[in-house]
DNA sequence: CATCGATGTTGAG
DNA sequence: TCAACCTCGATGG
């Protein structure tokens, strides 16, 4: 259930440990059966992510597109190396046990470290238990295929399953950049200027309420309902101002906050999105989920600025949570 | 053990 | 607007 930052991280592990490497891909589900055949034995030579989706690309000039949806997942195998970014985050935050696995205690940013080659296995895109990653080391590689495994992709030395995806398929290069162009832009691929423009732009053409605008992901690629609640909250912004009575000043803030969170979730893997955090407050906030947010799933809780209740409305079907006293 | 709900999107009506 | 997709952790009995 990822949000972008989720995604951005898979695609660094694919970069990490597949790009340059010859891979065999199969589809033990069946479902894939033919996109993976028409790419296994070939080198893979891109791997990125735009919003949620994440592209792959082989020699053949074929690419892969994945969406996870709400209950897709890659589950890694074998030694696997990091990612210079989220290695270096890893370091930062001291999560090396004597092991030398990198874990933290709600799992998604769960990695092997790079060491001494051993088997682990390694959960991405959903919350998995340090334990599990722990327990794990005694597995065989490759593992035997666990569930509906809809696409395997394997080097000799690591393996990566996914499951449970809402869409995995093959495309041209033109059906990539016509899937990209539908997309509105995302600050981890498209930097600079034009991509902010671009976003305060189209949030400011519709009368669309603001907090269902940034769950639009022609408007801006990658949020999810976590971060706009959370965004929305630090921006002091109440989540039904249409997108055309926001002031330049208040669209161009979405943006550089989005910026910043982003980054701070593919560094680490999780949403922290408090402000301010030193010290132990910020390891209580990392280690638990219920520490990290300002107003995301603390309805009927007072709020952490004002005190007033935290409000839960449904928001084009989706749960938003927000303050009504300090969001107007 | 059964049921619920989720960090998402599509497409039918 | 809402069911369907298809998975699994959390929750309750």
């Amino acid at each position: 259930m990822p949000e972008g930052h989720s995604v951005h991280r898979i695609a660094r592990q694919f970069a990490r440990n597949f790009v340059g490497r010859t891979v065999v891909a199969s589809s033990p589900q069946g479902r894939f059966a033919a996109g993976a055949s028409a790419v296994s034995g070939q080198n893979m030579v891109e791997s990125w992510a735009v919003g949620k989706q994440m592209f792959i690309k082989f020699e053949s000039g074929d690419w892969i597109r994945v969406h996870l949806g709400i209950y897709g997942a890659w589950d890694f195998a074998g030694s696997i190396e990091l990612d210079a970014t989220i290695a270096s985050a890893n370091g930062r935050m001291g999560q090396t046990n004597a092991r030398g696995t990198v874990f933290d205690t709600d799992g998604e940013n769960s990695l092997s470290s790079i060491g001494a080659p051993r088997k682990s296995r390694v959960r991405m895109g959903e919350q998995t238990t340090a334990g599990r990653v722990g327990e794990s080391t005694t597995a065989v590689f490759p593992p035997n295929p666990v569930g509906q495994v809809r696409l395997r992709l394997m080097t000799d030395s690591v393996c990566a399953d996914l499951r449970g995806p809402t869409a995995c398929e093959l495309l041209t290069e033109e059906q990539v950049l016509g899937v990209i162009a539908r997309l509105g832009p995302d600050p981890q691929h498209d930097s600079g200027k034009l991509a902010q423009e671009k976003f305060v732009e189209r949030l400011r053409k519709k009368s669309t309420p603001v907090g269902v605008q940034l769950m639009d992901q022609s408007v801006v690629a990658g949020i999810g309902n976590v971060y706009r609640a959370e965004i929305l909250f630090r921006a002091w912004i109440d989540p039904y101002k249409p997108g055309n009575k926001l002031s330049l000043d208040e669209a161009n803030a979405l943006w550089k906050d989005w910026v910043k969170l982003l980054a701070i979730g593919v560094e680490t893997g999780q949403m922290m999105t408090m402000d301010g955090l030193r010290g132990k407050k910020w390891e209580a906030a990392m280690a638990n989920r219920a520490d990290r947010h300002w107003v995301y799933k603390r309805d009927g809780l007072s709020c952490r600025k004002c005190g007033t209740n935290i409000r839960l409305d449904m928001m084009a079907s989706r749960k938003l949570y927000w303050c009504p006293s300090c969001q107007t």
